[in-house]
DNA sequence: TGAATATATGAGCAGGTATTCATATGTTGA
DNA sequence: TCAACATATGAATACCTGCTCATATATTCA
C-alpha cells in the first residue's frame, strides 16, 4: 500500500508519530512468524495437550485416552506441535514418547493463565 | 466419552500416570479460556496492532494508515482485542485512542519474541 | 516372514475467521 | 440543523483449520 492511502476519508492525524513508529516496527516477517508461534496455543486441544506434558512426558495413545479424543487427531496435533518445536519425542520400539521441548513453553502459559484470572 | 474407549485399539498403556494426570487436569473452562485468549495474539493484524501500542496509544486511523489496512479491518480487530481486554479506549470528540491494558501482553508477547529468536 | 499394533498422514468436510463493502452511529463546527 | 468525518458494525465471501475416516508406515513378537 502507498503512504499516501487515506485510511479513513482524510489523510492521517498523527503523521509525526506514525513515522516514528513505523521506523522502529520489526520486519515484517517476525511479526509473522510470532503470530504464527502463538496461533499454536490458540486452540484447546493443543492447549489441553500442552498441560498434560507439563506433568509428564506421555506416548500418543495415553495423551488421546487422557483427553478422550481419536488417536489421529491428537497425531495431528503433536505435529503441528512439533512443527512449532514446542514438543519433542523419543521413540521406544512402536510407542513414541512426547516432552516438552523448553521451558518459555511453561512461562508463556503460566503469563497467559496469570492474565484470564485477574480479568475474570 | 467414556472410560473404557480405546484410543488405538487396545487399552491405555499407562493407567495410573493417566489418572494421576486426569486429577490434575484445571477445569475443562478455564484451558478453554486459555485458547481463546491466545488465539487473538495468533494473528499477524493484531500482532502487528499491539506492536504499534506498546510505542504509543494510537487512533484507529493512524493504526489503519501505519499498518496500510483499511480502517473497517483494523476496527473489527480492535473490537476482538478490546472483547479479549487486551486494549482499552478513550474518546476525544470524534477519536478514539487505544492503549494496552496491562503489562501482561508485553511479557507475553517478549516470552514468544524470546521463543522464536532461540528456534532460529 | 506374517500378524498385531502404535503412530503418522492424506483427503474431505464442516465450522470458524479475516477482510471487504456498504452503511450506521456519533461528534464537530459552521 | 446540516455537512463533514472518525469510528463501528452487519452481511457476504474467501480462506483457513481441526476433526474424521481410511490407510500407510514401522516395530514387535510368534
Amino acid at each position: 500500500m502507498n503512504d499516501k492511502s487515506p485510511c479513513c476519508d482524510i489523510t492521517v492525524i498523527h503523521e509525526k508519530l506514525v513515522e516514528r513508529i513505523r521506523q522502529s516496527m520489526p520486519p515484517e516477517e517476525e511479526l509473522f512468524n510470532l503470530a504464527e508461534f502463538f496461533k499454536v496455543f490458540g486452540d484447546t486441544t493443543r492447549i489441553r495437550i500442552l498441560y498434560t506434558l507439563f506433568q509428564s512426558e506421555m506416548c500418543v495413545c495415553d495423551i488421546a485416552h487422557l483427553l478422550g479424543m481419536t488417536q489421529s487427531a491428537i497425531s495431528h496435533q503433536l505435529r503441528v506441535l512439533k512443527a512449532a518445536k514446542l514438543v519433542r519425542y523419543r521413540k521406544e520400539g512402536r510407542v513414541v514418547y512426547y516432552s516438552l521441548d523448553d521451558d518459555h513453553i511453561k512461562a508463556i502459559f503460566d503469563q497467559g493463565y496469570q492474565h484470564i484470572q485477574e480479568k475474570n
